[in-house]
DNA sequence: GTTTACATGTAATCAGTTACATGATTAC
DNA sequence: GTAATCATGTAACTGATTACATGTAAAC
């Protein structure tokens, strides 16, 4: 039940879907995704709701657009939402699934291969969150502390995204050290 | 796609519905979660697919049970998870969008008992997987690199899992600390 | 003229949750 | 006897993905 609350949120401001789906790409792709396909229909429900008002729009560019609004209504849910306490316990980590029956691949230099490919995966992703975090404090000087509450907040979550990839890149890079010596461990004496 | 895939890793000892959930209660809770309700279904469609075998098994205690093992063609499926690389950029992280937009709040000391919810949540998950860690190393001596195949993998997600609860531990810390501050400096010059 | 980006949607399917239903066995 | 744990399932619903369908406007 996040995505309708996560829309609630961003249309504090108006948007249209495709807007919408580009702050996913954006901004959000550190914690939630979302198809259009799954956007546009929720966004006709939620207007259908009353949490959500919407207005034909004119684009500069490209054809009609649907913008959509928060209604009063829609405040007071994403209030609710937010005044349940942290939303935990429900995270799904495919990859860590994945490395907790690598075993099962019996073969050393594979297992290496797949544990290199996530360290490489993690190390791009921190590059781009440190670029953003480096663009971001060269054009506003009140990073971090003085920026207005809802850029604070954002910030908070670039904070948060910074450190779980150093810790996933911290720990791709010792697995894969700690794997690479059972392998040589191995081939020194086998079985 | 990824329950199945889980099922099929376990599924290389035998077990019922019933211990998969304890399963997941104990040991995958860091990175997955299931509810029977999804599992048993799952169990016989697999088996109807010819993933798995089962057997009606005999149990100490309680009713009769069905247990499954993981048949050649779940095996090779199961490979062929693993051989196509980690699955990544899927992760949904409820609190970290409440966080984005804790700023609708418009209440700072409910914004930072949330992040004081959240800080103490993370506490006792760390306290959690620390007493787990420290109960294997002093009942196993090949802890952590020694241990046969299987374990050690286990072990690099436990190893992720402390990693990446003290980050959000600590970022949590920190955000609260940063909370307050903001809101010290708010009440000495209001707007 | 063709590709890219803009823009919105439907249909079919798959994955996951919540609520409900049933019954055995053990511990107190 | 009653509560807790063991054990398996179905039904209804909600959430999310994949594939398809349509069309505009700008850039090259």
């Amino acid at each position: 039940m996040s995505l309708r609350h996560i829309l609630l949120g961003l249309l504090g401001d108006p948007h249209s879907g495709y807007d919408i789906k580009k702050k996913f790409e954006h901004s959000l792709r550190n914690f939630w995704r979302a198809e259009l396909s799954q956007i546009y229909p929720l966004l006709q429900k939620m207007e259908d709701e009353g949490l959500l008002n919407s207005k034909e729009g004119e684009s500069d560019i490209g054809p009609r657009k649907r913008i959509y609004k928060r209604a009063a209504k829609g405040s007071s849910e994403l209030k609710a939402w937010l005044n349940e306490g942290p939303v935990v316990g429900t995270e799904r980590i495919a990859y860590m699934a994945q490395v907790y029956f690598l075993a099962e691949l019996r073969d050393d230099s594979k297992a290496i291969a797949f544990m290199e490919e996530l360290r490489d995966y993690m190390a791009n992703w921190l590059a781009l969150l440190e670029d953003r975090e480096k663009e971001w404090s060269d054009n506003d000087p009140r990073y971090p502390d003085e920026l207005p509450d809802e850029a604070f907040y954002q910030q908070l979550t670039l904070d948060l995204g910074l450190r779980k990839v150093r810790a996933n890149l911290e720990w791709s890079e010792s697995c894969v050290r700690r794997m690479r010596a059972r392998k040589k461990q191995r081939k020194a004496m086998p079985h």
